[in-house]
DNA sequence: ACACGATTAATGTGATCACATTGACCAGTT
DNA sequence: AACTGGTCAATGTGATCACATTAATCGTGT
């Protein structure tokens, strides 16, 4: 097997505005770049490198990296390397039963806060992602889909949940690339418009059921992508 | 009202092994110190002060405030200060409710790993549990109940849960403390008896119900403390 | 006496440096 | 040709410094 060497990654790039300081430029940088699935996983990710691409001294890299560890997004090995986790059936399900039991449970105890304001930002953001997907804009849709879920559930204003869920997408990061490469437009399309329409209704069993769907067919199109065990090697 | 200075912490000091970096040990004391409620909502956190206290350079409580930071377990407001969050009453039910949601799933998935050496582990913690509560020593008492829970979900090996609701924790620290100070020695005991009987029985409903109450009585107790909207001041 | 404004102290940030540790690479040996 | 050893480069860590921004303190004016 070939090492994977840190030349070898491509980072979109963000627009850094004035009133933002460097590490919080660098870590949403990696953040996004991560949640998309654009630093797949088994590269290493060097302090003094990336600092050399980005261009900034390697402080507040260190300082992204060491966030970004202690989120589970990235794992700080003893031996002074840090990659982007491997996955493991196992984790990849605990993963995703939890994706189920709290994001339900985020909807659920956002419906009661949601207004027609939120309800067409809702409707404009999945059209937004019909758009990404047409053009096969797989980290658009990726990122859009997620606006989707995070939208909905900050309707409520007492936030403790959002930053939970944003733990285990990141750590799903590099797979929902691959479920979104391979999914069907018309599963989004159905599981967010149920949704919206639950929303409407005030359904809350509705909306829990339109979100459990919504993410077990993304995972259901993972498992179905051929060669997939390639990217479930045993955790080093 | 007077504002807290910095001077007023006491910091319980934690042993610091050798083969553990500094930024480590920096970590790992401010967080045991959060997660028994040493430290007091609205006291201001320097990273300046905090390396003066603990003779080392202001680097490792730089990274170290920056990660309980993202954690949620500080706040860093605008205005160059880092205090810990006050709570608001919304705050404080949405965490009670998220602890109970996914403090139950994980008992229910840790049950089939579970073995008598986990058991015993668990009745040896329960023991020093009753031990800190007759000594009235509230921070030993809080951090050893927190060990119960977390040896508990540990048990399941592939482990995404855990930090999730350390996380939440963190955010609780300060008023599991008030909890621990006004429970009745038998709320605790009874809880984790039934969760352990509920072990050994491999009744997963049973261990269900026995984490939720535990939680619960930890949350009707804080709310039967006189005074307590005292730490409930509006979030600035 | 109280309020307002200017000076001073304190703080977070980012850069640079020194040091210990580890990985990578190359030559020499078996 | 494969393995082993040593040398050199690369890396993370922690300390120190300079700078911009903010809070605190004190003095002045009303």
């Amino acid at each position: 097997m070939k090492t994977l060497k840190s030349t070898d990654l491509e980072l979109l790039m963000l627009e850094r505005t004035a009133e933002m300081k460097t590490n919080q430029w660098v870590y949403q940088l990696l953040r996004t770049n991560l949640l998309c699935g654009k630093i797949a996983p088994g590269i290493p990710l060097t302090i003094r490198g990336l600092a050399g691409v980005l261009n900034v001294s390697p402080m507040p890299v260190r300082e992204a990296l060491h966030r970004l560890a202690c989120e589970g997004a990235v794992e700080a090995k003893n031996n002074r390397r840090v990659i982007v986790p491997m996955m493991t059936a196992e984790k990849f399900s605990e993963l995703c039963e939890l994706r189920i039991l709290i994001e339900a449970h985020a909807a659920e105890k956002a419906l009661p806060y949601i207004r027609e304001k939120d309800i067409a930002r809702l409707e404009l953001i999945d059209v937004s992602i019909n758009e990404a997907v047409q053009q096969g804009d797989v980290e658009t849709t990726s990122l859009r889909n997620q606006d989707f879920h995070r939208s909905l559930y900050s309707a409520n204003p007492y936030q403790i949940v959002v930053p939970l869920i944003e733990s285990l997408w990141l750590q799903l990061g590099p797979f929902s690339r691959i479920a979104i490469s391979k999914l069907e437009k018309i599963y989004i399309v159905d599981r967010h418009v149920e949704a919206i329409q639950a929303l409407k209704q005030q359904n809350g069993f509705g909306l829990r059921r339109a979100i459990e769907a919504d993410i077990r067919d993304g995972i259901a199109s993972i498992k179905s992508v051929e060669g997939i065990h390639n990217y479930f090697k045993g955790v080093a």
